[in-house]
DNA sequence: ATGATATATAATAATAATTACTATTATTGT
DNA sequence: ACAATAATAGTAATTATTATTATATATCAT
């Protein structure tokens, strides 16, 4: 029970997502989703964020900037996020799951899984010396 | 300028969080310090979690329960967060570094650090059968 | 010890991100 | 087309955290 209903705005916030390399905050994603359907609610953005993020449609990323972000892509890949500019970025490497198997030695639970991210300087803000 | 001062309240959150293997809220520590000082302010206690953090005395954990916990360790470490009880435990584990250079490899940008944890069921949470 | 100066505090208000509530609207199965 | 149910817009409420301000406390020079 409980079945999903199709609406526009879940799939317009789905395209949305799809179709950008950034990594918009819910904020960002009403703000641009309010140009084609401008009475949009902030609370249907939420909401669908989280549904799409559960069912696995999407990431929601963590990055602990303040506020949670959204990838359109679910497929699990490592971020950047730039000290100086705060971007996220996506990184082409392959998963670590080896690092579960460090943590996990000598752990008396069980290691599932991990969250990681990585921070530094992005291209864009070294400062050109 | 801007010279630290002494106050008994901030020496009681050190104390406090130097005592505990727990993993504590400010919410938490507020509750607890406020056993011995009644007075003290929430105010208080998350201005000297800040200034403790930001002086390399103690950590502050951004697990992504909603609220960030502090730890009374400064030395990184890292942190397993469980998924049933939501407790969160120290690892014993080496550093891992080279994942900073598996992530840099190819980007073009400058990796300085990661941030992890891991995630699973602790020792307590899983079931016997 | 005394007083001047600067920092810390308690109490409260304000902010930001997110979630909850509710009457209305849209979707889906028959 | 109709009934049942989920989704929406608009608003209010919640949670974690930071800002404000008058008062209290610590520190430093005398």
């Amino acid at each position: 029970m409980a079945a999903i209903k199709y609406s526009r705005q879940r799939e317009a916030i789905k395209d949305y997502l799809m179709n950008t390399k950034q990594h918009p905050t819910a904020d960002t994603v009403y703000l641009d989703i309010r140009k084609n359907y401008p009475n949009i609610s902030l609370g249907t953005v939420y909401r669908n964020l989280n549904l799409l993020s559960e069912q696995g449609e999407i990431l929601k990323i963590n990055c602990r900037d303040g506020c949670d972000r959204f990838d359109g892509n679910p497929e699990p890949h490592y971020h950047f996020i730039c000290k100086i500019c705060g971007r996220v970025l996506d990184l082409e490497m392959e998963q670590i799951d080896h690092i579960n198997v460090i943590a996990g030695a000598g752990f008396p639970g069980v290691i599932e899984g991990h969250v990681t991210y990585f921070y530094g300087t992005c291209s864009k803000c070294i400062p050109i010396n």
